[in-house]
DNA sequence: CTCGGTGCAAATGCTTTGCAATGTC
DNA sequence: GACATTGCAAAGCATTTGCACCGAG
């Protein structure tokens, strides 16, 4: 809830990487604090340029990897052929139910999943970063038709 | 184990939805159904190429949606930017662990998730169709040095 | 003052498309 | 014969990059 906390987060990670303190950096993880559910780089980067604020494109996408990378947004990739991001601020993690009819994104908590992950993990010998699930299919509303 | 099985099946799928029985359709079938492992549509048109068989890419992709849509290949997304493919035929559904170290995919099956995704898609009245989970982050090789 | 970051436009690389020729039904 | 499919090359599109300028440290 505390945005204040997200970026002071940011800051740490941009000193201890040895990046620099940028006005756009922050413009960039405003916008991205303020977007509800799902957006690309490109509507970002429209909703910037609508509020007056002049960032480019490249820098967008620098920036979203940053914030990418210190665990602020998640990055996913459904069925086409762009990048979806999500701010993870005061979200459990959670998986997605893709509908392949309506295109509708489903998002859905469940800890049973989380366990299991762990557990492969552990027989693997493999330390997790992040994960992701997608379940494609064909979601209520369009099942009724 | 059976090739000519996936072939029927796939001869089925086309006649079903009036689509054309083509030679080169066949050729990516027969180049899919070879292939060991993960691959990409351009690897795959290449290994035509060397067997000199004459198939442009454009077919290459088209036959991949076809190949997907009636369940013989798997598409996934891992994190960079483009698609690889996969045969499910003979082998159990499985999921991916990926390196961000070193690249390397692992792959492994278990039932639990299945289960638990199943679960999922009752709760919310979701008619699954396919689903795929990757974890990311260090494996054992990585984790070692 | 140094060097990383930015903006712009141009490049990249996977994937799709337009169109004439081909071959299935 | 009709029309879906093919091949080719060219277009599309999200993303990255090269380079000159700018500004954080």
């Amino acid at each position: 809830m505390d945005i204040d906390l997200v970026k002071a987060g940011f800051t740490k990670y941009l000193k201890q990487g040895n990046y620099r303190i940028t006005p756009e950096r922050f413009h960039v993880l405003d916008a991205v604090l303020c977007f509800d559910g799902h957006f690309d780089a490109d509507e970002l980067y429209l909703r910037l340029k609508s509020n007056d604020i002049r960032v480019s494109r490249a820098t967008v996408y620098n920036t979203l990897d940053l914030l990418q990378e210190c665990g602020v947004v998640a990055k996913y990739r459904f069925g086409d052929n762009h990048s979806r991001y999500e701010k993870t601020f005061g979200k459990p993690h959670h998986d997605h139910l893709i509908c392949l009819q309506c295109g509708d994104i489903i998002e859905f908590v469940n800890r049973k999943i989380e366990t299991v992950q762990e557990e492969v993990c552990l027989e693997n010998n493999f330390k997790p970063q992040s994960a992701s699930l997608q379940i494609f299919g064909v979601c209520a509303k369009c099942r009724q038709q």
